[in-house]
DNA sequence: TGTAGCATGTAAGCCGTTACATGATTGA
DNA sequence: TCAATCATGTAACGGCTTACATGCTACA
């Protein structure tokens, strides 16, 4: 039964927020994704949601319960027992890869030179006030887990991402400062000290 | 000419590598990406760099210089001058997105209670180790240029990636010093405080 | 009454990877 | 002479997104 080519991370990502326990329409996971999955992994799109969950069952590794609730067919998902078990021997057996940051705006930082300073500090403007939405989001999920002790892995998480962003204002406010002082002191030098 | 579908970030990427003017093969354009790209975007594979620049060089954004140095032929590339322009009119003109971390570690400590803690301590410390190995090869690539004012923006965005690379072993060092904390005290609690 | 949110899917298609294929050059 | 590195590509295909399509339910 089923070909064993490996899924991909993001399977596993979803069979995770399943194995927390609750029965979840497709449309519900993506809500819970969003709120946990996106900081530190990806919210996939609904369509992927439905074709993952699609894939989890025919594996058997959640369990579809179609509920014709008057006229209209919502489908809750569960995780089943097969399911968890394939969880814990995931999380046992795969080796984590490195992370990987896909930092659009230290891209362009990287070519900072070609453009006017009003640019490259218009980038980073902006990156702080997205970075106080991402945080003021993230903040609020870890308050809404942070006393109860099942969620103390997921705290931990979120606890995490905030150092990130916390790092990530840091860095980016002394990017500014930088690029202040460079503007006042000569500008022609090739090669300092 | 051309459709005008614009192209994915990663083709400016590699056409911002080449922005720093020097003529790259293929082959070297892939080990430049490998030293720089890999730590704030995506290194492409062998096989991406080739369609990419191939895409480049049919919008004339790059030169192609075929070399037929013997029996063989090596093709050389260089940003031409309608590239430089395009290059500057996509910095000014997108809005770089949010920061996106995919983070394998983080996502699996989500999922920390259903292994043994041996499991996650196994995960932390090969992050921690993987963290030194990547730190050094990028404190390398930032002291090759750190004195060079023409390199001024890439030894921000090199030392951005060093600051990142600090948080995480805070952070993760951290996170094994709670778990050790919590394997000590109580276990059985349910909300703590 | 109409719009926002709930809910589910299919189709097309891009991005990017792995696998495959080929061959020259250089140094041990 | 053999292996590693240089060098260039093609083919297949998986992952994931956007666009499209559909219809119910609750609320203002």
């Amino acid at each position: 039964m089923s070909q064993d080519r490996p899924l991909p991370t993001t399977s596993y990502a979803l069979l995770g927020l399943l194995s927390f326990g609750r029965e979840l329409t497709g449309y519900e996971l993506k809500q819970f994704a969003d709120r946990t999955l996106r900081f530190y992994w990806t919210s996939p799109a609904m369509s992927q949601i439905y074709t993952e969950l699609a894939r989890l069952a025919e594996r058997g590794w959640v369990d579809a319960d179609e509920r014709s609730g008057g006229e209209r067919t919502t489908t809750h998902y569960s995780i089943s027992d097969a399911g968890m078990g394939e969880l814990r021997r995931w999380l046992r057996d795969s080796t984590p890869e490195f992370m990987q940051l896909k930092h659009p705006v230290a891209l362009r930082l990287l070519l900072g030179h070609l453009v006017p300073p009003d640019v490259v500090r218009g980038w980073l403007e902006t990156y702080l006030a997205q970075l106080d939405g991402q945080r003021a989001a993230l903040r609020e999920v870890l308050e809404g887990i942070e006393d109860d002790d099942r969620y103390a892995f997921p705290a931990h998480v979120a606890r995490w991402g905030l150092a990130i962003y916390d790092e990530e204002e840091a860095t980016t406010t002394g990017v500014e400062q930088a690029l202040d002082e460079r503007r006042v002191s000569g500008r022609g030098r090739r090669r300092r000290s």
